[in-house]
RNA sequence: GGGGUCGUGGUGCAGCCUGGUUAGCACACUGGACUGUCAAUCCAGAGGCCGCGGGUUCAAGUCCCGUCGACCCCGCCA
């Protein structure tokens, strides 16, 4: 029998077994030895023992840590008062006969433990010994359950799996996109996709139907903790399904996953908010729901007040938006005016704080101060208690709203309001379907130029771009953007007229992307998807805030891999084949 | 492009504010002891140009300037 490491139990005791794996840590007493011995699955002690196995003693006096063992011997059950139940095999151990140190280990730059933080710039040099690290390696085989579920989920409602093209062109709008050379077209390039938006709405086109792939994009951005130059997305498209018959398609496939990975219900179904709802109630166009703290309007509470600074931004089109945090009115001078300077360094001018304390309502402005009947409509509007904190911004909608929308998420978080292990997705609705850019003074896509405008807009885009919505839907969950799409133009007619609000001329967009727009004008189906990042996803179910702990070999923050040293310089011949040469750095 | 935190034996940290003997602790490592440990224990030992460069000073791990790297954030990411 050779079982893993990790499966051995009590009722096993007297089987002949043969393990394999990496001496994890090794306990000498001289007489007895203990190797611990760890594979992917667990670890399972061995005993070496001289008077049952001299040879193989002496072998394990030799082992230190990281050594790779083959070992034969019986599983006993430990003598009684030795069990360790921390470990699932803790109540046997394999007593060995013989053991073969199938290769040796130098000593590790760092410690496998749990615990221990390292340098991740070390860690990824040494990846593959970060990667044995339990918690790391946990990551891993979770997100390989995770690539089962979501193709057992899609492929049972009937998506058929295709693969795009890495070596495609380059698209305007977007990203910046990583470029390479062409040896054969010299002077001419390939792009790497940003997402295979293009080639699945052609395989809507191409009468797929119901498309989807677990694929690579790249995006030659800045990094952040959530954001790596190479990203996996689940890429979804369908024909003939509307928004509503779509979106419990992407939920279900959701609710698969969570059912399968974690053994997690999600309710269904996932909460509806409009655009303009969530960045109201939340402050956010990616709300958390895992906690309340919704925000308040109060700017009608302030239109005549004797509070000029409030009065002036309401009479201004402005508003006043209002963050009650329960319990929360013990919070020290210092951590108030700490606040202060967050919603400042968010963008607003200035934030006023009101302390429902036991002698008195205390405040960062007189007029709020003692009992005030400013105080006591705005304590009765926001259903305040005594004790609470109240904080209020005002300015133009989105800032102030913005601006609370912030300080409720950190706040959440500082005040252990928000629970562990809980998942609230929602879907986020009727984004816009243009927004005005300031440096560029045009309108852009808020999604992509193929999002569709929601049909009771259809006539705004003739007449109010700013003002239709598109048929554009986000998936977030805990407060984190997990996946966007939308439902695409399949007529001409609009299509042109969305190139014309964006300034894009007939020429341009032909020389751009010609190969969809004649695409849709052969029989090109209703269709619409959306685009689901993987590592994201996979690193909330792992419950790691860092992408890189659910990404193999990760980028560091400036686009390199310590472990591979990429990127880095080519040959000359290389250049010289692709017609291509490296100008010095300007000083 | 901008802001912040950090950089000290292999790893994690202290020392830096307030410059002054031999740079300290834990783990890991090496040797020894030990037949029921599981973070084994006990004894002994080795291992450092304090990221790099420059400056101030009689004297710099410590103060100043620059630079490199890691991380976090803003910009950016339709």
């Amino acid at each position: 029998m050779s079982p893993t490491c990790g499966e051995l139990r009590g009722g096993d005791a007297g089987a002949a077994v043969t393990l394999m794996g990496w001496a994890f840590r090794r306990r000498d007493h001289g007489g007895l030895i203990f190797v611990d011995l760890r594979d992917r699955e667990g670890v399972t002690q061995c005993v070496f023992n001289p008077a049952t196995g001299a040879e193989a003693h002496a072998a394990a006096g030799r082992v230190r840590g990281e050594y790779v063992l083959a070992v034969r011997g019986t599983v006993q059950a430990r003598p009684p008062g030795t069990a360790n139940p921390q470990l699932p095999t803790g109540e046997i151990e394999v007593a060995v006969g013989e053991v073969r140190i199938l290769n040796e280990s130098k000593p590790l730059p760092f410690h496998l433990e749990e615990g221990v933080e390292v340098d991740e710039a070390v860690r990824l040099r040494y990846r593959y010994l970060d990667l044995r690290r339990p918690r790391l390696l946990r990551n891993f085989l979770l997100r390989d359950r995770v690539y089962q579920a979501v193709r057992a989920s899609l492929h049972a409602a009937g998506f058929v799996e295709v693969e795009t093209p890495f070596l495609t062109r380059s698209t305007p709008e977007g990203a910046r996109d990583f470029l390479v050379p062409s040896r054969l077209a010299r002077g001419h390039f390939y792009a790497l996709p940003q997402s295979p938006q293009l080639f699945k709405q052609i395989l809507m086109v191409a009468g797929l139907e119901r498309y989807f792939q677990i694929v690579r994009c790249f995006r030659d951005e800045d990094l952040r903790r959530d954001r790596q130059p190479e990203f996996t997305q689940i890429d979804i498209e369908t024909a003939f399904l509307d928004r509503d018959d779509f979106l419990p398609i992407v939920e279900g496939m959701i609710v698969e996953v969570f059912q399968a990975v974690r053994g997690i219900a999600l309710p269904r179904p996932f909460p509806r908010l409009g655009w303009d709802e969530a960045r109201a109630r939340y402050g956010s166009d990616k709300p958390d729901l895992r906690f309340g703290l919704e925000l308040a309007d109060c700017s009608d509470l302030f239109r005549d007040a004797a509070f000029e600074v409030f009065a002036q931004a309401v009479h201004a089109g402005g508003v006043v938006k209002a963050l009650r945090v329960p319990g929360a009115g013990g919070l020290s001078r210092r951590d108030l005016d700490g606040l202060v300077e967050e919603a400042k360094g968010s963008g607003a001018r200035g934030m006023v704080w009101v302390r429902l304390a036991e002698g008195g309502p205390q405040a960062s402005v007189a007029l709020f101060r003692g009992d005030s009947a400013l105080t006591r409509e705005l304590a009765a509007r926001l259903g305040a208690q005594p004790g609470d904190l109240l904080l209020l911004v005002a300015d133009a909608f989105p800032l102030a709203a913005e601006v609370l929308g912030r300080l409720r998420a950190g706040l959440a978080a500082r005040l252990g309001l928000i629970p562990a292990d809980l998942f609230r997705p929602c879907w986020v609705l009727d984004f816009p379907l243009l927004e005005w850019s300031e440096e560029e003074k045009r309108w852009q896509a808020m999604h992509h130029p193929f999002t569709a405008p929601r049909d009771e807009d259809v006539e705004l885009l003739w007449s109010e771009p700013g003002r239709v919505r598109a048929k554009a839907y986000d998936l977030v969950l805990n407060g984190q953007e997990i996946g966007g799409g939308s439902i695409r133009i399949h007529e001409r007619r609009l299509q042109q007229r969305m190139f014309e609000v964006l300034g894009i001329g007939e020429t341009e967009a032909r020389a751009k992307f010609g190969f969809l727009l004649e695409a849709l004008e052969y029989g090109a189906p209703p269709h619409g998807g959306i685009a689901l990042g993987l590592d994201r996803l996979v690193a909330i179910l792992a419950g790691t805030d860092s992408i890189r702990d659910v990404i193999a070999f990760p980028k560091t923050q400036k686009g390199t891999c310590p472990l591979t040293e990429a990127p880095a310089p080519v040959s000359p011949a290389q250049l010289a084949e692709l017609g291509l040469r490296v100008e010095a750095e300007e000083e």
